[in-house]
RNA sequence: GGGCGCAUAGCUCAGCUGGGAGAGCGCUUGCCUUACAAGCAAGAUGUCAGCGGUUCGAGCCCGUUUGCGCCCACCA
């Protein structure tokens, strides 16, 4: 027995050592060669804030396997890992730790807070790097990356600066979504919206003109007090004299106008809508077309400001209590219902977003996404699975312009300069020192930082060098495929379209691979707040990585969402345990020989037939690699090898390997590697670690990470074998049945009389089927009257075997059986009978389906024959 | 209001361009057979959600209904 190999496989043992020593050999580092074909992902950079969880288990895993598949099929493959600033996300833990030491952001002001933030990023900032590693990811960490380093920042600020050039980046005043517990402006992207029990007050506005009051329906009566008209639909008969008159705003001293705009509809509440240009974004809208002041109310810390009357530094939740509870004092509120609407959260901190008119940058969206439209419409960018493209499209044909200043302090900072004396504002590459208007020196730089996926938008090409032209760029630029989940289309896969476009001057991936959320086994998605979340590393501090990375994979359609629990983990674990047996029969049995070289000689009819199983099955794979279909795949490969390889071939074996022929033992044994080694590598993609000590153990190569995929051969077509072993296994199967209902126990040899007209197939076989079903001696026979006891039957297509069992068969019974046998059969030719004097059938179905059918009734019936025979002799 | 997905064995899910319904778990029976009890062998289980259509043929294509789920959207 091997030493190295214990009984059972403990992926401990070695997954983290062959991980370091793949780093360290380079394997992971692609050449640039002119002579292959480039192959590269973008790893979707982990915030450096992030425990790896099991989206990034899933996500990364996926890469990973894409890109093992097409280094071993000769390609030159690029896996570019990083890791994102993540703006927002960081700020606020650093915050929160800061605020834990007694310190605040104000306190230690811009410098000191960032000085801190990169302290903290060096000490928690690579915590999911390492992680990345005990998954298995290949990447190439010579080239890991962070928005925020040198070379990202650099294009970072390119991009920023000829977008200004274009006119596609500028400031202004607009209504934005802004959160007032971060106390950032945000894009629309990071809005999230929950339905919430509310109420619809309904509010009495009076005439000026003391001739009544007109309602108004409202969700948020404490914006009332920035309301600077009521508008109603032009063509409602109700309103249509109303129009133009003056209402009293109540609890303020203002007077506002009624107006009339199509945006309003009739049919909802009372047809008349207060207008908050300050404090919504419809509302705003209406304002520009009407010109209407815009009143802010709401500070941005949420508290009511000077303008809000007695009102002023009431919070938001406060003012609106005393709001309605003053209207309804003064007799101003007509009615109140219940409501449920959708209220617009901050995405990181789920406060309730506050639309506020407040001075911005934004990207011009209009130009950018017609040709990001295009590319996807043209298939030149193709989502797999393909309906994702219609909620891309969805996006991006509705997209308003981007929002991409926040107010925070981890980030890009805006390369924009004020002039405080003439107002220009100076964009350039390098930090100007006066105002290019002006030349007055009296210059302060733009206190914003920037959203943080406009740096994520330049992934594709940031990360390569760009805007310099590097020979990666030139190489690997477009990038193969992106993989990412569906949740992040619009924040990141729509942005990094239009920029590739935009900046590269070409789209930065042909294919966009989309798959899903790991949720719990109830189905919710895994959140810290639910504490349903399942940890990754103790998984494969249980498991291994290989376990994990299969169970994510097996049987998932691609873009489904994946209930996952640990239960699903055991019976992979199981499989590679069986995947460790073979190789250490393997081995042991090798150990020592030296054994013929494949193609120096004939194989068995076995050896024959499982290679021709393994060539079909590394062409399907290939197949299924290319597009995407791990689930499919991964199946196949427990199915091939556990089913296979595993319950048959290596069976096959155990007579000639313990046989006395030696020379028919080594050629089986270089077969019986052989076989060991490609499935290896078919399997490597999914579970690398122990692929690889299984490898090294067999004494291949240094790695198995660079050993060529199996791809269709040839010469490895054997239909003939192919086709009679699958005969072998059907009787094997038949004879089993057979003495599992008898009640034969499985130490007791059975004795096999066989009448057959394909003597030669039974007889190079017999070893196999003595061995697999129990059998000692296999006599044949003309016919069953050669027999003088009591036996049992079993009929196959080409042999009628009798099996004697002396006083385990019982005459009834056996009829009984056979009788089975007979409907089933009855059942079968009556079926190929309808389907064959069917003219529809016969004239339009493929011919070679036609043919089948053929054969198989003509088969079933002579089957039928010698079974009723044989019933009539009983 | 638009768009999308899902409904298949007791449970979790596969099923690629339409050509006799599958896997894992669970269950039943028998086995410690010299790689593996994390195993071996044998077995049972389905109106593929309902209805209609196309087709020689539908789990798969088209229409429709029902029940879940998700995304987007400015009905205050």
């Amino acid at each position: 027995m091997n030493k190295k190999l214990a009984k059972n496989f403990e992926p401990k043992n070695f997954e983290k050592s062959i991980y370091e020593k793949w780093e360290k050999s380079g394997y992971f580092t692609p050449e640039i060669d002119p002579n292959k074909e480039p192959f590269c992902i973008m790893m979707p950079p982990p915030n450096i804030t992030g425990q790896l969880h099991m989206g990034h288990a899933l996500t990364y895993t996926i890469q990973d396997i894409i890109i093992r598949h097409r280094r071993m099929l000769g390609y030159s493959t690029l896996w570019l890992p990083g890791t994102d600033h993540a703006s927002i996300a960081t700020e606020v833990k650093i915050v929160e730790m800061l605020n834990k030491q007694g310190m605040t952001k104000e306190s230690l002001g811009r410098e000191g807070f960032l000085e801190k933030a990169y302290e903290w990023k060096e000490k928690y900032g690579g915590t999911i790097v390492k992680q990345l590693r005990c998954l298995g990811s290949s990447c190439d960490w010579t080239k890991e990356a962070f928005t925020m380093d040198e070379r990202c920042s650099k294009a970072v600020r390119e991009v920023f600066v000829r977008l200004y050039e274009k006119g596609l980046i500028y400031q202004g005043d607009r209504i934005i979504n802004w959160c007032p517990s971060c106390l950032t402006a945000l894009s629309d992207a990071e809005v999230e919206y929950e339905n919430q029990d509310s109420h619809l007050w309904y509010i009495k506005y009076p005439y000026l003109d003391g001739s009544g009051y007109m309602v108004i329906a409202t969700t948020r009566p404490e914006t009332m007090l920035g309301d600077v008209a009521v508008a109603v639909n032009p063509n409602d008969k109700k309103y249509r004299d109303k129009v133009g008159k003056m209402l009293k705003l109540p609890l303020t001293d203002r007077e506002i106008p009624v107006i009339a705009d199509d945006y309003v509809e009739s049919s909802f509440g009372t047809g008349a809508v207060k207008i908050t240009p300050a404090h919504d974004p419809n509302d705003f809208e209406i304002g520009l077309r009407h010109n209407l002041e815009v009143i802010k109310v709401i500070a941005d810390d949420g508290k009511m400001n000077e303008n809000a009357f007695e009102y002023v530094n009431l919070t938001r939740e406060e003012a609106r209590v005393k709001v309605v509870k003053d209207l309804e004092k003064l007799g101003y509120i007509e009615k109140i219902e219940d409501y449920e609407h959708n209220v617009g959260c901050c995405y990181r901190c789920h406060t309730s977003i506050e639309p506020i008119v407040s001075k911005q940058w934004f990207v011009s969206m209009e130009e950018l996404a017609k040709p990001a439209i295009e590319v996807v419409r043209d298939k030149s960018v193709k989502f797999i699975p393909e309906r994702f493209s219609k909620t891309y499209f969805n996006w991006m044909e509705n997209i308003k312009d981007w929002c991409i200043s926040r107010q925070l302090w981890w980030g890009h900072r805006i390369p924009a300069w004020h002039c405080r004396d003439c107002g220009h504002i100076t964009v350039s590459r390098e930090n100007p020192t006066k105002c290019e208007n002006c030349g007055s020196t009296n210059i302060y730089q733009d206190e914003d930082v920037l959203d943080t996926w406009f740096s994520s938008a330049l992934w594709p090409f940031s990360t390569l060098g760009f805007p310099d032209k590097t020979k990666e760029l030139d190489y690997f630029y477009p990038t193969s495929v992106l993989v990412t989940g569906y949740d992040i289309i619009f924040f990141w896969v729509a942005r990094m379209i239009f920029s590739g476009i935009e900046n590269m001057g070409k789209y930065p991936f042909s294919e966009v691979l989309i798959h899903g959320i790991v949720r719990d086994a109830e189905g919710r998605k895994m959140s810290k707040s639910l504490g349903n979340g399942i940890d990754p590393l103790m998984l494969i501090e249980k498991y291994g990585a290989d376990v994990l990375r299969f169970s994510l994979c097996m049987g998932v359609a691609p873009g489904a969402d994946i209930k996952f629990s640990e239960d699903k983990m055991e019976p992979i674990r199981n499989f590679l345990n069986k995947l460790w047996n073979a190789s250490r029969y393997t081995l042991m049995n090798i150990e020592g020989l030296e054994l013929p070289k494949l193609g120096s000689f004939e194989p068995s009819n076995i050896d024959k037939w499982m290679l021709h199983k393994l060539n079909q099955v590394s062409d399907e794979l290939n197949k299924n690699f290319t597009s995407y279909e791990l689930g499919l795949a991964s199946a196949k490969l427990y199915d091939f090898i556990w089913g296979e390889v595993c319950d048959w071939y290596i069976e096959f074996t155990k007579p000639a390997i313990y046989g006395d022929d030696e020379e028919s033992k080594l050629k089986t044994l270089a077969v019986l590697k052989y076989v060991m080694q490609q499935s290896l590598k078919l399997l490597h993609p999914f579970a690398p670690f122990i692929t690889e000590e299984i490898w090294q153990n067999l004494g291949y190569s240094e790695t198995i990470m660079l050993a060529s995929f199996p791809v269709f051969n040839d010469e490895f077509c054997f239909e003939k074998e192919h086709y009679e072993i699958e005969h072998v296994k059907d009787i094997i199967k038949a004879i089993r049945n057979l003495r599992a209902q008898m009640d034969v126990l499985p130490s007791k040899k059975i004795q096999l009389y066989i009448q057959t007209d394909k003597k030669d197939l039974i007889e190079t076989n017999s070893v196999y089927i003595e061995k697999l079903a129990g059998c000692k001696g296999i006599s044949f026979v003309n016919s069953s009257y050669e027999l003088n006891e009591k036996f049992a039957t079993i009929v196959t297509s080409i042999v009628q075997i009798y099996i004697p069992l002396g006083d385990l068969i019982d005459v009834k019974k056996e009829l009984e059986r056979l009788n089975v046998e007979i409907e089933k059969l009855n059942k079968e030719i009556k079926r190929g009978n309808s389907m064959l004097s069917n003219q529809g059938f016969v004239s339009k179905a493929p011919k070679h389906l036609v043919e089948e059918e053929r054969k198989k009734l003509a088969a079933n019936k002579d089957k039928l024959e010698r079974l009723s025979a044989r019933i009539k002799e009983l």
